[in-house]
DNA sequence: TTATTAAATGAGAATTATTCTACTTACGAA
DNA sequence: TTCGTAAGTAGAATAATTCTCATTTAATAA
């Protein structure tokens, strides 16, 4: 994603354009394996030595709340962050952090389907991520 | 569940029958909507005043390990945890904190068949956990 | 039943991700 | 230029979880 891209991206949403929030978001679109909040303030640090914890934070919650990023659930106690915003589906490793992610359009056909048959009774679906747990058989390239 | 089914778990996992993990199991599974530790050592304390906090944490750690409870992923930094073991989707509502199970044998086959024929390049699938986010058109009966 | 021992528990301190507070700074509108 | 609001900062505070290590307990063997 290009600078002016993100600077675009924050425009349309009302957000105002400051280095911090180019920084944060540049951060997270290039870490690409999910990045945790101290990846992405040990990356800006290296160019930006001055943003402050609690800025990083603030940022992602507002990028969080406008839909640029999404937070990924994890079953640790540390917060991750996705660039891609398009509902996704996420790959698990079973023994290590790594989380990858996943598409298939004839899957999201095969679901949106079913439960367009299928309604679950008092449920108003809004969006459907599959966690697809395992193992991954070869290293990141 | 009852206690002599906990006691039975315990044993064929090779850990110690103590009254905390009874109490521990025991509470997971009557606190319905996948609690959290804290609500776990508030709903012991009531008839077991004296367990320690840090107790909870390591027994419920243990029996994550050996597969007696699972934790459960959300967006907040606050681990919640699941006395049902057996693979299962979740609800999760997009305005509260409400977390309910789903399940459905023709959707797990349909997605058992789907990744059967078309596999995930170097990734060997263990589990697959749909989150289906949306709204719960009526509150808990 | 008693002794043994590894495992489990307890209390409170420590850690750590995140949030809060009380500023200061930046910037567009009036 | 001044005002008002949004954003950023540093560091303290918070809160969930983990650690330490002394004490107790459950399972096993004698």
């Amino acid at each position: 994603m290009k600078r002016e891209e993100i600077s675009k991206k924050l425009v349309e949403k009302g957000l105002k354009v400051t280095p911090q929030r180019m920084a944060i978001l540049e951060a997270i679109t290039k870490l690409n394996n999910h990045p945790t909040a101290e990846n992405i303030i040990e990356f800006i640090r290296q160019n930006n030595p001055h943003i402050a914890t609690a800025t990083v934070y603030k940022v992602l919650d507002a990028l969080t709340d406008n839909g640029l990023i999404k937070k990924v659930k994890t079953e640790k106690d540390i917060m991750r962050y996705d660039a891609i915003i398009e509902s996704h589906h996420h790959l698990y490793c079973s023994v290590s952090d790594r989380i990858e992610d996943y598409n298939d359009e004839e899957l999201n056909k095969m679901l949106e389907a079913f439960f367009a048959e299928k309604e679950i009774p008092d449920f108003k679906i809004e969006d459907i991520k599959l966690q697809i747990i395992g193992k991954f058989l070869r290293n990141k390239s």
